[in-house]
RNA sequence: GGCGAGGUAGCUCAGUCGGUCAGAGCAUGCGGCUCAUAUCCGCAGAGUCGGGGGUUCAAGUCCCUCCCUCGCUACCA
């Protein structure tokens, strides 16, 4: 028997799930529950990821210990699945013991393979850059930017030796090329492992910085660091090495993640995999962002727009149609309550509702309910025939490529077909000439090819799929997509079905609110997983601030500058180059990374905060004596400035 | 700056090897039917296929160049 494995990312419990949470999950789901009915043997994992330093300070704030600030949000994720009619097969945690084992046992593999080696790590580190600078950013030992030799610094870490693996790596993408798909994020796959030289990942943290992990097998002073936890869990919820799961389905395994989260599945995943023994996955298959309207449309109706409210408002089945619809897999999509609402109207309320009412109600009225024989067929039977095979060939195909968009638009062009073909045939005419034979035929085939769209159907709408069948006297547990490719007699003739029924009543007024102009689409709602960055062995410490005394306060030079002109740095993008006047005589030069926020011209004239007495530096070869003060926001940045105008130079106390 | 992906009807997008490829759905307008959730069916748009140049008998479809958008990457102390 076929079998298939099917994956979403574990999700970093430090935040509450959210529509990106909800569309892999569904995702996942959509395409379990198709090859289910494909007839292939499935498992579906889904679950948490719950160690990390995130978490730690997360709990903190809540006053809760980790286990228990743990164990209260991942039950918000696995509480929440129910409801969306997900129907995985596990839920995975990462405290839990059968993971924790699973994850000790491959570092020790790959450790006994020599793949992992303590981090003696002997670099050379620039004081200027607070960096470790590589072999190539050296120029005559020195470092480019400050002229000074780099010190020989060692920090102690595990590492694990992924630079190894690259050639073959690529040489697998080269081997495989739909291992990574949709092709833009295979393509990126490659350039990142053709340009850069692969680095080794930094795999563990002391203990003394860091304790919510698992502590590595060779060394009880460490604990595992991100990646050899997180990832692990796609294998150690198949209970490798042992358990028949994991030789089961593992040949079979299929990842779904979020763009965000490519490297870490493209890259360290397979490496790491291959450095274990163990095979490699079969397809990883990567999604885009759903972009959300700017705040001010949802606030004045009184209320932030919440995506799984929306599922409630209007239906489970709608809110999954339209998220697998929509969003072109691999890209990005926008997320908007009108779009909702169209899909709803157009293709489930006119198109495939108003179908299923039609002919129902048709049968009623014909025939008393019961399903009529069906006689020889004509020309334009044959033609709608046709029409279904390939409609329903390419869907199968489409969406086992998850290609849902496509594949639910072929799809459709059956649902159409088949609102012409009653048009074509007016059974109505047929009734009051009473040719009861030719009627029954066209009522047959309508409500044949129906069935058969609500069997394709049932993994993207469970419940109103079920319903369709139910009403045509299936038993929608049996639905298997693959026996509906050929044939055109699965339904009985004799059958009884159901008077015609409002499946998706249209839903009249959409949102009233179209006033506020339309900021652009933007503020992505983050998908699947909480970004985690992968810090390099130099990764400079954040933390809460600690307290300082004035005195240290008092150290800090901080004066209201003017900035007399601003230009872009010749040598990076991100940077500016700014003449300020400090009141000093002669204006400074400052170099800072604003130019993604600011174009030059809007900055003169202007006046800043500036940290004299920030030690000069030379910025892509640019000499900048200070920083401009600016907080960061969503998506932009703003800058420091006075209430009122004051005289450069001024100090700020 | 480097690499990659894109810029096709008002909107969202299809367009494989260059020659009925200028398309689909939605939206809009007109017409038809009445079984149905005022649903369905038919017809209509002249969109410089981002700009410019080139190859060719023939180019969204190949080459060059420019512009714009997005992603990754470097610089953002």
């Amino acid at each position: 028997m076929s079998r298939f494995y099917i994956t979403t990312p574990i999700y970093y419990v430090n935040a509450k799930p959210h529509l990106g949470h909800a569309y892999t999950t569904i995702v996942a789901d959509a395409v379990a529950r198709f090859h289910r009915a494909l007839g292939e043997e499935t498992y579906f994992l889904t679950g948490t990821d719950e160690h990390g330093d995130k978490i730690v300070q997360a709990a903190e704030k809540t006053g809760e210990a980790p286990g228990a600030f743990t164990d209260r949000v991942s039950a918000l994720f696995k509480d929440l699945w129910p409801r969306l009619d997900i129907t995985n097969d596990d839920f995975i945690r990462t405290t839990e013991e059968r993971h924790k084992a699973c994850v000790r046992a491959i570092l020790q593999k790959v450790y006994d393979a020599g793949d992992i080696y303590f981090g003696e790590y002997a670099g050379h580190y620039c004081l200027g850059c607070e960096r470790f600078l590589t072999d190539k950013e050296m120029v005559d030992g020195k470092c480019p930017d400050h002229q000074t030799a780099p010190e020989l610094i060692s920090e102690k870490n595990y590492f694990f030796r992924m630079s190894k693996y690259q050639g073959w790596l690529a040489e697998h993408l080269h081997r495989h090329p739909d291992f990574i798909r949709p092709e833009r994020y295979r393509n990126e796959v490659l350039s990142l492992l053709e340009s850069g030289a692969l680095e080794d990942l930094c795999i563990s943290r002391p203990k003394s910085r860091l304790s919510w992990g698992i502590e590595l097998p060779f060394d009880a002073n460490f604990v595992c660091y991100v990646w050899f936890d997180a990832l692990l869990n796609y294998v150690s919820a198949l209970g490798w090495p042992d358990g028949g799961k994991f030789h089961k389905f593992w040949p079979a395994a299929n990842h779904l993640v979020a763009k965000d989260i490519l490297k870490p599945h493209g890259v360290f995943w397979p490496c790491m995999l291959q450095s274990a023994g163990l095979p490699v996955y079969r397809h990883l298959n990567v999604h885009g962002y759903w972009l959300v309207k700017d705040t001010k449309m949802s606030k004045s109706l009184g209320n932030v727009v919440e995506p799984l409210d929306l599922a409630e408002r209007y239906g489970l089945d709608t809110f999954r149609y339209f998220l697998l619809r929509e969003m072109r897999f691999g890209n990005d999509a926008s997320f908007s309550e009108e779009a909702l609402v169209a899909r709803r109207n157009a293709d489930l309320a006119n198109d495939l509702g108003n179908l299923a009412s039609r002919a129902l109600s048709m049968v009623q009225k014909y025939f008393g309910g019961v399903v009529p024989e069906a006689a020889p067929e004509g020309e334009i039977d044959e033609a709608l025939l046709e029409l279904a095979r390939t409609s329903l060939e390419n869907y199968r195909g489409l969406f086992a490529e998850f290609r849902f968009d496509r594949a639910l638009e072929s799809l459709w062009e059956l649902v159409r077909g088949l609102n012409k073909y009653i048009d074509t045939s007016a059974p109505w005419a047929l009734a009051k000439a009473g040719d009861t034979a030719r009627l029954g035929t066209v009522m047959y085939l309508v409500l044949e090819l129906l069935r058969k769209v609500a069997v394709c159907l049932t993994p993207v709408m469970p419940e109103a799929a079920g319903k369709l069948l139910a009403q045509l006297g299936q038993e929608p547990a049996a639905a298997n997509i693959l026996k509906e490719l050929t044939g055109f007699n699965g339904l009985a003739p004799g059958t009884t079905v159901a008077a015609g029924s409002n499946l998706f009543p249209r839903i009249e007024a959409a949102a009233e609110d179209k006033a506020p102009a339309p900021a652009k689409a933007r503020a992505a709602e983050k998908p699947a997983k909480e970004k985690k960055s992968v810090p390099a062995p130099s990764s400079a410490q954040t933390g809460p601030a600690e307290s300082v005394e004035y005195a240290d306060f008092a150290k800090l030079d901080l004066r209201v500058g003017t900035v007399l002109g601003v230009e872009k740095h010749p040598d990076a993008d991100k940077l500016l180059v700014m003449q300020i006047d400090c009141g000093e005589g002669a204006p400074r030069q400052v170099v800072g990374g604003l130019a993604e926020f600011f174009a030059p011209e809007t900055l003169v004239g202007r006046q800043v905060v500036v940290v004299a007495n920030l030690a000069p530096r030379k910025l892509r070869g640019l000499e900048s004596k200070g920083m401009v003060l600016a907080v960061k926001k969503d998506g932009g940045l703003e800058l420091l400035t006075p209430s009122g105008a004051v005289t450069p130079g001024s100090r700020v106390s």
